[in-house]
DNA sequence: TTGAAAGCGATACCAT
DNA sequence: ATGGTATCGCTTTCAA
């Protein structure tokens, strides 16, 4: 018995009033009598109208949606994001729609234009590896965009990131500290601006020590199999790494999987660290040492930049970057020949 | 610069043709001339024109949105159906509007509300404790639903399941013949369809073993402390228990690190399971056993299911019921007397 | 086939 | 403060 919901002219009709007192009430920007706005009410309550927001949207020229683009939710790091922004969204009135890029770029554009299709009022957006297409369409429609995670190097967005280069800085530095030498940082996919970024820092690290220490990019494949492999690979020459970073939980989960298939001894022969905090790092042994990016404070500066210009069109461009946090635990232990059992890396 | 983004009525004047002819070429359904086609895609090429999706839903009444309505993406299980919706429903030319209802009726009313005034043109919900409200709305709305993981026991809706009671009887049976006498089953929800369905399965099962065995509901509280705490009690009463189940990954963890920091002989002393298959399952020590849910099944029949409820409002109410797997691995051990490096259960 | 025109449900402007 | 009306962008008759 699917009756055609009531519209904003029935309730008009029952309160005997104008539709545009109607949209008054509902939107309280106009002043209403006190008696007729009773009357607007009761007939809502009566009719159990509520408002279409396509037509609504449709003469406003805006949704009161933001679209969040995110590459998956698999990722613990993601889904984490997307929990905060339907939170803090549902706040001020809005709704998430969100859609997935599965890291293809051509997937990023046909979702970021369908929204677009939708007038969202905001966009929040993890771009792809090849993102200019989706930035050029984003530009173009003038929507409101905040992009997170991983800079664009370009001038034209809000921006909210997390410091990369610092973060895989210190972090090679002190496996440095501990003796390890050859260092393995493992991407999905290199030419990511953030991935270039991590390339960068740990560089860095490596030319501070001098010729004591040498840095390896490995992208891992689509798959644990191909991983597994190609450490096996690595660790078979000689002088083989001692320390392996992933880039992010499932790289981490894939690594300590091929590690213990390959039967490495770990953390005695390889310290292994990874970016992002999955709720098994400290459960499994050892207990992984981790980048912890700021999540939370990074859905919430997003929003706070979001709303700024979508309220102000032309504010200045603000790019915001906040530290990650290193937390060391089991999974990283020293290299130093002296020290079998030596001195141990601070625990928490 | 943000210009107006051009309209139908923009294309139809520089093809020179009637709107109505560019609708046609637009959707596909009425012929247009070759000559008159071509003319307007090229003019849409030009203008850069995009369809007004909020214009079009209006008109047409119903929009290409599916609205997806769960309780949040940090348990695995969720944002693995999240994701294969998106998936799926982009296949079909259909955008997912994803809302949380983090646990809390009101809260899954209100967003369910929110989606309606989207005029979605189907909704998948997994539905709160109290879904009451939210089925009504729903209802009244004739909106096409697939309720997914929670049986509602009406007969209103379409429904995908899988079969909790049967799974959790199978496992506690496994338990039983394994020597375990008192079987503890976790759980964040006691009044929740699905979790009343584990508690019948497991007490048939304990029926079933005469006086043999027994069970107990714990309910544990919103965070890791509270459960460590009770736990802690429940295995200082003499004939402690010696199994227990999680309800999903998070409580898993939070039993797993409250095992261990009560120093607990874990899978010596106790046996673990869990609802639910997360990334850790096969890092942690001892393996987590688990019961699968089939993710992508569930998200593949209720998505047929809704695609055919979208196409003829009346087809029949058919509810589905999915089987689960359990997965055998270390975490649980043999509790019988004579075998203390006895049989063991099946690996995989 | 094609063009003209009538809405879809709301907002916002213009008189009153 | 209130009522009447044009309008948002598109689909869908209805004639031609």
């Amino acid at each position: 018995m699917k009756r055609e919901p009531p519209t904003i002219l029935d309730v008009a009709k029952l309160a005997k009033v104008a539709v545009g007192t109607v949209s008054n009430v509902l939107n309280g920007k106009v002043p209403v009598s006190d008696s007729r706005r009773r009357r607007v009410q009761k007939a809502i309550e009566k009719l159990g109208y509520t408002q279409n927001i396509l037509a609504t949207g449709l003469r406003r020229r805006r949704t009161p949606m933001v679209g969040v683009c995110v590459p998956h939710t698999s990722v613990a790091y993601f889904s984490a994001l997307v929990d905060a922004f339907e939170e803090v969204g549902a706040d001020r009135g809005y709704k998430i729609i969100q859609v997935l890029t599965q890291l293809d770029p051509a997937q990023e554009l046909d979702r970021v234009q369908a929204l677009l299709h939708y007038h969202v009022a905001g966009l929040i957006l993890v771009p792809s590896i090849q993102p200019d297409r989706t930035l050029k369409a984003l530009a173009r429609s003038g929507t409101p965009v905040v992009i997170i995670d991983r800079p664009t190097g370009t001038d034209i967005f809000d921006e909210v990131t997390f410091d990369n280069r610092g973060a895989m800085f210190d972090v090679a530095r002190r496996l440095i500290a501990l003796g390890h030498r050859r260092i393995v940082l493992i991407v999905q996919q290199p030419k990511l601006s953030t991935t270039r970024l991590r390339i960068r820092g740990l560089r860095e690290a490596v030319a501070e020590a001098g010729g004591l220490a040498a840095a390896l990019i490995v992208q891992c494949g689509p798959d644990e199999i191909t991983l597994t492999s190609r450490l096996a690979e690595l660790l078979r020459q000689d002088d083989p790494p001692t320390a392996f970073v992933a880039a992010n939980n499932t790289i981490a989960a894939w690594l300590m999987r091929a590690l213990r298939s390959l039967q490495v001894d770990f953390p005695g022969a390889v310290s292994v660290m990874a970016f992002g905090e999955p709720e098994w790092a400290d459960l499994v042994t050892p207990r992984l040492s981790v980048v912890r990016q700021p999540t939370g404070e990074i859905a919430r500066t997003a929003w706070e930049l979001l709303i700024r210009r979508m309220n102000d069109e032309k504010t200045p461009v603000r790019h915001v970057e906040l530290k990650a946090e290193i937390v060391m635990r089991d999974s990283v232990a020293s290299n130093l020949p002296r020290a079998a059992g030596g001195p141990k890396v601070t625990r928490r």
